[in-house]
DNA sequence: AGTGAAATGTTATATCATAACATGCTGGGC
DNA sequence: GCCCAGCATGTTATGATATAACATTTCACT
């Protein structure tokens, strides 16, 4: 469909950034992965910022706006609306992935004479394990 | 509903903040605000970001995150799921108001057992001015 | 007028991101 | 093998966004 990548070899320091983004717990902010990647020698952002355009570029990585954070895409065979969960409990961070939303997001822009590219989508909630911890939340 | 806001008496910064969005073209960053809010005497973007907060808060205004920037609210009645344009030709921003979106997250967020609070939806695309400059561009 | 809560001012600093320019690596044509 | 074009990387500096911490003022209410 659209925009499917020509397969981009990976750099040294792109593969460093999925390593750290693999290890990490959840979204990392870019001076988090430098911390991780100056156990290589890498001394500055720009560095990890580079490595992360391509990657953000290439749909491996997405951007958590909200947050100013990255993490590795789990659906990646779907492209054009990235959704996003973070819980407001216990700040998990959850791709989700249903084409309906896109499907919408198109119908309603389209009603209104916009044309569609993509959507990026934040989510505050509760996630599935917090709501059993806490029951008084609810769906 | 949700959240409908007690009514919050406007502050003077309040105000100041709300006429700079007025007086803008489009969305405005809080140093821009700034800007203007150094001809009544304010001079720390603290004073901004303060203010903002509150508007956010209330609903009054609402921050768009891929660009670090505000706007005023334009569709205040219907609070879950704010989406905005940003037309990739013109980066003028509009905000839509269609409750199916909404309705649609509600729904794909409950097959995955997460309670949905509200979302924050930018959409990348072209408007409708810049389609009927551009025909090649499609919906 | 007195009081407490909210707003504001002020200074400093943290956090996020890019500019500009030099150097190094690598793969394809000769 | 050698060259060189294109990309990746390193380095230094700086710009842009946002908050912390604490002092002071304002204002509604009694």
């Amino acid at each position: 469909m659209q925009e499917a990548q020509a397969k981009r070899r990976q750099s040294q320091n792109d593969l460093r950034v999925l390593d750290a983004l693999r290890c990490a717990s959840g979204p990392q902010t870019a001076y988090q992965i430098l911390g991780q990647l100056k156990k290589h020698g890498v001394t500055g952002p720009t560095t990890v910022y580079r490595a992360l355009h391509r990657l953000v570029a290439d749909g491996t990585v997405h951007r958590i706006e909200a947050l100013n954070a990255y993490v590795i895409c789990t659906h990646p065979t779907h492209g054009t609306a990235t959704t996003f969960v973070i819980c407001e409990l216990c700040n998990i961070v959850t791709e989700i992935c249903d084409d309906r939303i896109s499907a919408q997001l198109r119908q309603s822009t389209r009603n209104t004479g916009i044309a569609f590219k993509a959507a990026s989508i934040e989510i505050r909630g509760t996630c599935a394990n917090c709501l059993s911890v806490q029951p008084e939340v609810r769906i």
